[in-house]
RNA sequence: GGGCGAAUGGCGGAACUGGUAGACGCGUUGGACUCAAAAUCCAAUAGUAGCAAUACUGUGAGAGUUCGAUUCUCUCUUUGCCCA
């Protein structure tokens, strides 16, 4: 039997769409688009199979689609920009831009070998000026829009490789490479606006119906919409202070009440400037990284003025004013007063400096003596303790009636905040979008006149200076305009700005004079379907929200309000792990099995320790190469696999012994075609057929369908089995063969979307290539003549009867009574009761 | 600590709006082919009892609603993710 060659198979249907153009995607009105992206990748040197996952389900979703007739535009490019090059050309002395496109080049390769439709005529890479002069068009505009702004902002900053690092770069408090104790350091940066567009965000959330719940809630989780007061505190003491002001969610609490806080950049620091002992403790604090995490797990610190601050609902309570290092100077006022009683931090700092801790809300269950002993409670209750306050429900009524009363006497104003913080563009890198501005002599910011642009990056930069490479390119950054000195702005943009607008490049991407054509977004976008790992669920998401809700501010050519209609997260492809017997992590190859045992390879001593299955990656040595299994298995088999074992949503563990079996089926599929074949060739073609081949046919249809619509790609897979299953055994009765040729064509084309290679190779073996389109099922067909009706007995399944469809209850009563069962169960019994579901069961209730 | 999910055979997982639990695959066992092995094919495979027909138990635990619950409600346990 001649075996299935994937190689040559599969080689030659990827010449043969390249050749035809059949992924090529251009504006046809007559049509209905749909636009399927995927997160475009990092080139970091070769794909993964997470890059294989991804780009298996939206390659299977863009066929689908086609197939069905729709415009559909699928594109792939490259988020080519950041920090990895700039490591690595660093390392090996080379050019990050080298480095790139020598890994883009590989990479496409090894996507092309997926066989994936991709319309690679829109290719586009965040890293070629043909994408970032647009980009730093659009910075121009934002500015324009005041939208963009400069200000100093914290950062964390390593002191040895004199650089900001991102707080994800940042581990127990040290540089992740340098390993440096990160420092708080105030530098001017660039900001885009995106906490003004807060609120539309959120509502915006609402309207996509298509997203994952979870996705929506983190988004909203983020952008922490709260609402509080605003307090003005009367301040007494040896400063020429006399009040400050507070934000609060729990104005409510005030009568627990017990020292207020400041951050340490608070306005009044300025009058502890030249005292030692606060510098210190300034230092100390600095020493804190930036994030929530960061200050609510370390210690907290404080410092304590000469100020003393009135409680506004009773003026006999004045408490301390301190510093504290838990406060940040970015959330409402820098300041918040401090309720220990019913706040875990503020408890901590009231047993450290050992303040007042009073109770002023009771649990429901407690009576009114409760007092808050070694933990803050922070949960619902009863107001205590606040004298006119008493008796309000928490949180229910009483923040609401606080404030009331605060606004009242005019002590506090009810406020929104918002957690969303404008977003900090700045990096101090080489590899990266230039940002397009300079400053004069005296320091004041100018934009790069338009007929400038693009701001190139510099070539054959010296990577190895200490802090930003563009800071020490004299030339590049001296420039002279309208016969003026500048210099140019050497930090570049965030990589996630690249990523916030490519999807609306590749509906133009080779559009020289703008990012995009007006007409060729209003057809494609939005999005109809995304698709990528979860991990991006809120800031990349957002972005790509807010940069949308940005170029649409104060323009009415730009008719969509959110980029992606439908989103889909996908989950991580997992392996085991394993580790020898010095704890020293080994890759799948280098172990081996004997008798049940792991050993390391050629250490017949060394057994392995088998760890769990966790997400790949090279650190846990647990990778599989995606390369090598499409080489030794074919593209189609690795497709099926990674499709079949999981729900595409959740995680997927790497197993080879599914691998095999997908290589294994499709070899057993060839056979069952070239059976198949046969059959359609040799049969005459009056003989009559029983009908069973076209009802399972439109079965088939209309669950592969349903199971595309809802994403059950897994699901897709068994059916693909069921079909061999059931195909197998078809074969070999007697069919009319036009009845075979009609059915099989039909059911190759519900395998194409996940198999395509082989489902064009068995179709063209047959003649049938031509004018495919995904089949509808034929719902007379759908239904069978005969049912299983499920008999019950007081609930319990006792039998099943094979009947005709859409009998009625007293015609079914007389089968089950002229049956066997009837002499067994009803016998002697009376029934009182019948349930009947038409089509379905009917349950006999009897006295036992 | 808060938010959101999840829990089904040895394993991954199916099950439409409450209506035959375990589709499909892996693994395992037995058989065929073979001198033998690999490959391939056939069969069995939730548990307990039984030669068997069959019966009982069974979807993390416990309750509830219902003629009927993997599916709905409540409490608990374990676990994952996100935020802290």
């Amino acid at each position: 039997m001649e075996r299935y060659n994937f190689k040559t198979v599969e080689e030659k249907w990827q010449k043969k769409w390249l050749k035809s153009g059949v992924f090529k995607s251009e504006i046809d009105y007559n049509k209905e688009k749909f636009y399927c992206l995927e997160m475009f990748p990092y080139p970091s040197g070769k794909i993964h199979m997470g890059h294989v996952r991804n780009y298996t389900i939206g390659d299977v979703l863009s066929r689908y689609k086609s197939l069905q007739g729709f415009n559909v535009m699928h594109p792939m490019g490259w988020d080519a920009f950041g920090m990895p090059a700039e490591n690595a050309a660093r390392e090996n002395n080379l050019d990050p831009k080298d480095w790139t496109n020598q890994n883009i080049s590989t990479m496409k390769e090894q996507l092309k070998k997926l066989g994936l439709s991709i319309d690679w005529d829109r290719e586009i890479s965040t890293c070629s000026e043909d994408y970032y002069k647009h980009q730093q068009l659009f910075f121009l505009e934002l500015y324009d829009k005041g939208l963009v702004y400069r200000k100093e902002n914290y950062v964390n900053w390593d002191p040895v490789d004199q650089t900001v690092l991102a707080n994800e770069q940042v581990i127990d408090g040290k540089g992740w490479r340098s390993g440096a104790v990160v420092e708080r350091k105030k530098l001017n940066q660039w900001f885009l606006n995106i906490s003004k567009f807060s609120q539309e965000l959120l509502d915006g959330l609402d309207e996509l119906k298509q997203w994952p719940n979870k996705v929506k809630i983190m988004q909203k989780n983020w952008i922490g919409k709260s609402f509080g007061c605003e307090i003005t505190f009367k301040t007494e003491g040896d400063l020429p202070v006399n009040e400050i002001k507070c934000f609060t969610t729990r104005p409510d609490t005030l009568f627990g009440f017990s020292f207020l806080a400041l951050s340490v950049d608070h306005e009044i620091s300025k009058y502890y400037l030249k005292d030692k002992n606060f510098q210190k403790f300034k230092s100390e604090c600095s020493k804190t990284g930036t994030t929530e995490e960061a200050i609510a797990i370390g210690e907290k610190i404080g410092f304590k003025t000469k100020l003393k601050a009135i409680n506004p609902l009773n003026p006999d309570q004045k408490v301390p004013v301190f510093f504290a290092n838990f406060v940040l100077m970015d959330y409402g006022f820098g300041a918040v007063f401090g309720c220990p009683a019913h706040d875990q931090r503020d408890f901590d700092f009231a047993k450290k400096y050992d303040l007042d801790i009073k109770t002023v809300v009771k649990p429901d269950n407690e009576d009114d003596n409760f007092e808050v002993q070694n933990e803050a409670y922070s949960g619902p209750g009863i107001l205590i303790n606040s004298e006119f306050l008493n008796k309000f429900k928490v949180p229910e009524e009483s923040i609401i009636k606080t404030i009331d009363i605060l606004e009242d006497r005019k002590i506090g104003k009810k406020q929104i905040n918002f957690r969303l913080k404008d977003w900090g563009v700045s990096r101090q890198r080489y590899w990266g979008c230039p940002i397009p501005m300079a400053y004069d002599e005296d320091g004041n910011v100018i934009k790069i006149p338009k007929s400038e642009l693009p701001v190139k990056l510099p070539e054959n930069v010296n990577l190895n200076s200490k802090g930003n490479p563009l800071d020490s390119e004299k030339y590049w950054k001296n420039i002279v305009i309208d016969g003026k000195n500048y210099t140019r702005e050497t930090d570049t943009l965030d990589t996630f700005v690249c990523s916030s607008w490519y999807y609306l490049r590749f509906c133009s991407p080779k559009n020289t004079d703008y990012g995009y054509k007006q007409e060729e977004i209003n057809y494609w976008m939005p999005v109809d379907q995304y698709i990528g790992g979860v991990e991006h669920a809120i800031l990349h998401l957002l972005y790509s929200r807010f940069f949308t809700k940005a170029l649409a501010y104060k323009n009415d050519n730009f008719k969509f309000k959110e980029p992606f209609k439908g989103l889909f997260t996908q989950g991580m492809v997992c392996h085991e792990t394993y580790k020898d017997q010095n704890n020293y992590w080994l890759s799948p190859d280098e172990i081996e099995l004997v008798d049940g045992q792991y050993y390391k390879k050629g250490e017949p001593k060394n057994k392995v320790k088998v760890g769990p299955s966790e997400s790949m990656s090279k650190s846990k040595k647990n990778v599989i190469d995606p390369e090598n299994i499409i080489s030794n298995y074919g593209a189609d088999a690795v497709r099926l696999f990674i499709l079949s074992d999981s729900p595409p949503e959740k995680d997927v563990q790497w197993s080879e012994q599914g691998m095999i079996a997908s290589y294994k089926f499709l070899q057993k599929l060839w056979t069952l075609h070239k059976k198949i074949k046969n059959k359609i060739l040799d049969i005459d073609k009056n003989v009559e057929d029983n009908k069973s081949l076209q009802k399972f046919t439109n079965q088939m249809i209309s669950k592969i369908t349903n199971n595309l619509d809802g994403f059950n790609y897994n699901v897709i897979i068994a059916n693909i089995y069921e079909s061999y299953n059931f195909l197998s055994k078809e074969i070999d009765k007697k069919n009319n063969s036009e009845t075979i040729k009609d059915c099989y064509k039909k059911i190759l084309t519900l395998f194409s979307p996940a198999i395509p290679h082989f489902a064009s190779e068995c179709m063209e073996d047959l003649g049938l290539i031509d004018d495919v389109a995904w089949p509808k099922a034929n719902t007379n067909l759908l239904e069978e003549e005969k049912i299983d009706y499920v008999i019950q007995i007081n609930g319990r399944k006792r039998a099943i009867l094979n009947e005709s469809r859409d009998m009625d209850q007293d015609s079914l009563m007389k089968k089950i009574k002229s049956n066997k069962l009837s002499e067994k169960y009803l016998k002697d019994k009376s029934i009182n009761k019948i349930i009947f579901v038409k089509n379905r069961l009917i349950n006999l209730l009897i006295n036992e």
